[in-house]
DNA sequence: CGTGGAATCTAACATACGTTATTGAAATCC
DNA sequence: GGATTTCAATAACGTATGTTAGATTCCACG
């Protein structure tokens, strides 16, 4: 349950008072479903009712043109709320799907206005967290505009990397890596076929181990390398000095 | 001078009261800069210390990596707010810079705690800048990885259109466009030469005439269509049924 | 444990877009 | 108001990535 990974990240920013936690740890608890994989929790269009925190599983926000075409725009890892405050819109303009069995915790419009009222330190690790997503998705559009495929790749395998990491999900050099290679097309803009081509590049360069449903990152640097990738956008204010380590 | 823009952006989504329209106006006029074109207001690495209000001129978000390679991720147009609590970030990801000469304010964050103590219908109306700021960032992500040269140059251009249109910066059918072919270029992904190829295609097709800094868009419909440009992503609450009306 | 559907991998070929280079037309500057 | 730089336009050529199609491997389920 990673309720764990939740407050694990919070907490790397802002310290949480007991009272904070025990305020998470009732709305994570209090409307809890179970869904299968590659279902939709949301789908564009739909009026935003409430907030979802995923405990368990992975999930994806992806947006779809009518021809079929489609974009993954971010991953959800156990632990991501996918976007706070976001009642306050009228329509989804995106839609959000589960990629393995997801646990998810839906959060009211009353808990965030709680929150609001009494729990500054809970608000701020909010819009923390609304800063970094939105970071995220800027890093997204320069790795879709700028990068080559192959950097492309290698980046967006450091970021779910160390953002599990982040939030204790990883064993040493290794994570669980439930995406199929129709996913990383989706969430890099190249085709199936190319993906394919671009992770044996990876492979072959002994920058990945990736079998099954597992990823295994022999060094982290030489990925990082590899995929221009500059950790600041993640905000990982603490963690931050001591990347290269493994864990 | 926009703090017009501003006011009747925000508003076309919350009723502010004349109180809040007399904070928001002290705001603006209380530390105003005037940049030149092509400097930056804010670089990567910076610690951030102020929001800042666009008044008059455009200007971008851009991510650089380090063998030069560009990214516009975002473009400001006059009334735009650069990133609300930005400072709770302790670094700058990204750079801001000038396009045009610029009038700039600067809000503080004491500001902004004087807003969240006591103005709660500024708040709702920042959380929607905000959120629509992400969405906008979301479908750059769409816009980079689906589609074609030429969707994606027709759909950044009618983004801009209708932003302008928002912040009643248009004149009927046509609009001040002050950015380069280069410019394009980092926004798009694609590369000057091609830009230019593109401009051409839909300059051939008629859906727009770009001459000197003047952009004409003659049939707004169509642009949209050949840009795959479906407006939900703007959350524009109430002009949203009379897009196609020339204002 | 066998079967059917995903998921992965490979190959051959096609193309949208990038690169380099040059020229001409506008702005901008002393 | 001529010099200088920036911006736009064209052309020829190169390549990273897409497309189509098929063969394997994997894995879930009965």
């Amino acid at each position: 349950m990673s309720l764990a990974s939740l407050i694990r990240k919070l907490e790397q920013f802002v310290r949480l008072s007991p009272t904070d936690h025990a305020i998470l740890g009732r709305a994570a608890a209090e409307r809890v479903r179970h869904l299968p994989a590659r279902v939709d929790i949301v789908r564009e269009g739909d009026k935003p009712r409430d907030v979802h925190l995923i405990l368990a599983g992975w999930a994806c926000r992806y947006k779809q043109l009518e021809d079929g075409r489609r974009q993954v725009v971010a991953f959800f890892l156990p632990g991501d709320i996918c976007d706070v405050n976001i009642f306050i819109l009228r329509e989804m303009d995106h839609s959000i799907g589960t990629i393995t069995p997801v646990s998810v915790a839906d959060l009211s419009r009353e808990f965030f206005d709680t929150v609001a009222a009494g729990h500054p330190r809970i608000v701020t690790a909010f819009w923390w967290e609304t800063l970094v997503n939105a970071a995220i998705q800027r890093e997204w559009t320069m790795n879709l505009g700028q990068r080559t495929a192959s950097e492309r790749m290698a980046h967006l395998l450091c970021e779910i990397f160390l953002r599990l990491r982040l939030g204790g999900l990883t064993n040493g050099e290794g994570c669980d890596f439930p995406l199929t290679q129709a996913d990383l097309a989706d969430a890099t803009g190249l085709s199936k076929v190319h993906v394919n081509r671009t992770l044996q590049e990876l492979r072959a360069a002994d920058l990945i181990v990736l079998k099954g449903k597992t990823l295994v990152v022999p060094d982290l640097g030489r990925l990082m390398q590899a995929g221009l990738f500059n950790p600041n956008y993640l905000h990982m204010e603490h963690e931050g000095r001591q990347l290269d380590a493994n864990e």
